[in-house]
RNA sequence: GGAGGAGUUCCCGAGUGGCCAAAGGGGGCAGACUGUAAAUCUGUUGCGCUUCGCUUCGGUGGUUCGAAUCCACCCUCCUCCA
């Protein structure tokens, strides 16, 4: 199977400027396409992710990959799918953003040897004079057409700034200035991006009389239409000091059964007829195919080591018996005890199991908290230094948070 | 620039002098049921030394025994006009 076949049939391709010619360029692998990172945080997450195995999968089918990070557009924040403004970064945070990617990157995209290349496009974008600009390419651009756009049309009832309005011109300029110095002919991207995606490869046919394409990915919803990803928490990062390998597991573990399929398809690198199997699974069955979308993406994010880790420690606490040593946990000090002992209360908040004393009182009363699998039923309970040593309590809370704490 | 309107807790949104840590909904958390899923039902949802105290209704001052609520100034946003 030819990779566009495959995008295709993981589900992965959302919209095309042009099913024949894309097709055509990626399974020649003549493709040398972009894909634009806004650095709104100092790691990527889930949402970033999807766009990072597209690139690899199209670089092992032979195409180039450009990792465009947005040093530039970042000074400006895209609109689209906001209700409100984004706050203004400084340039320190943005380069900042920029330089934890660059790092993340590196471990999915192999950039050795020009197979790849990374660019900032506060490299150009930064440079450029108002004036010079507007003649350049905003005569290119209509504003009526812009209006019109689906990334606008929210914001157009609370409010555009024009700072903001200016974003697609930013990365319709990206684009243009790719395609003349190394060969950028195609940009890819989530799906909200499809209306600043076409502003490019307009702004290239008007400017140079040529055709370049663009090509969005579906964008990762649960079942329920949320973006997936996100948690109350905030998001899932990439990154292991944000977001611990077992935490990012359990994430995927805990998928809903309407999602799982979706995602091996979409996120994994297992083989399709593998995959088209496991669609075969139903009711508690889908428990192990979970177990392989965590297990699979904690490797690839993370290491082989990491997800074997991260799987022990989950079967560990969830089906009795297996390693204990990997599980999440929390060291007390010697300081953090009074009279040789602390509260339950006081190691629960320690512990980052609850956000404040009340909390944590409001769960041992609803009979949410269980330390070495016992119950505890009284608010004032405590636990002595003794327990603490060598192995430590085993605190849950809640059916699913596990915690081992220890006396450093 | 002119005329109106709005800013309340994680979000939406009630509250227009004391009975307000503030209705209702959403979301979250916990319990029951389960498969570490979904749906459903129940409880809960500012902080603390928890029959009590402290901080919170855009900001700063003021009136009052007492202010989310009244007054002044300021900030932000929306609508209409220019």
């Amino acid at each position: 199977m030819k990779i566009y076949e495959e995008l295709k049939a993981r589900g992965l391709i959302a919209q095309v400027t042009g099913e024949e010619e894309i097709r055509e360029l990626l399974n020649s692998g003549k493709a040398t396409f972009y894909i634009g990172f806004d650095p709104t945080a100092d790691s990527l997450h889930v949402g970033h992710f999807m766009a990072l195995c597209l690139m690899k999968r199209l670089q092992m089918a032979g195409n180039r990959p450009i990792a465009l990070v947005g040093g530039g557009t970042g000074y400006i924040g895209d609109p689209s799918g906001r209700t409100d403004m984004r706050n203004l970064m400084t340039p320190e945070t943005i380069q900042h953003n920029c330089d934890c990617f660059k790092k993340q990157m590196s471990k999915f995209i192999d950039f050795s040897e020009g197979k790849a290349l990374m660019l900032n496009n506060a490299d150009w974008l930064l440079k450029l004079n108002y004036v010079d600009l507007l003649r350049e390419v905003g005569a290119c651009f209509s504003v009526n057409n812009m209006l019109r756009a689906e990334c606008y049309k929210q914001r157009m009832e609370k409010g555009l700034s024009f700072l903001e309005f200016n974003y697609m011109i930013m990365q319709s300029y990206d684009f243009y200035h790719m395609y003349q110095t190394v060969g950028c002919n195609l940009q890819c991207g989530g799906d909200d991006q499809w209306s600043n995606m076409l502003g490019g490869t307009e702004l290239i046919r008007r400017k140079l009389g040529k055709d370049a394409y663009a090509m969005t990915i579906t964008l990762l919803l649960t079942s329920e239409g949320k973006k997936m990803g996100k948690t109350q928490a905030g998001a899932v990062w990439l990154d292991p000091e944000k977001t611990s390998p077992y935490d990012f597991y359990q994430y995927w573990r805990n998928i809903g059964d309407a999602d799982v399929l979706k995602c091996l398809r979409m996120l994994t690198f297992l083989p399709l007829e593998q995959i088209d199997e496991m669609d075969k699974w139903e009711g508690a069955q889908l428990n192990q195919a979970k177990e392989i979308l965590a297990f699979e993406l904690t490797k690839l994010v993370h290491s082989e080591e990491e997800a074997q880790k991260a799987q022990d420690a989950a079967r560990a606490l969830f089906s009795q018996g297996g390693d204990r040593s990997n599980m999440p946990s929390a060291a007390l000090s010697a300081g953090d005890l009074t009279d040789g002992q602390i509260s339950v209360v006081d190691l629960m908040v320690k512990g980052g199991l609850a956000p404040s004393k009340g909390e944590a009182r409001r769960l041992i009363q609803q009979g949410g908290v269980e330390i070495d699998g016992a119950k505890v039923t009284d608010t004032a309970a405590q636990i002595s230094a003794q327990a603490l040593e060598g192995e430590g309590v085993t605190v849950k809370k809640g059916k699913k948070t596990f915690l081992k704490v220890t006396l450093a």
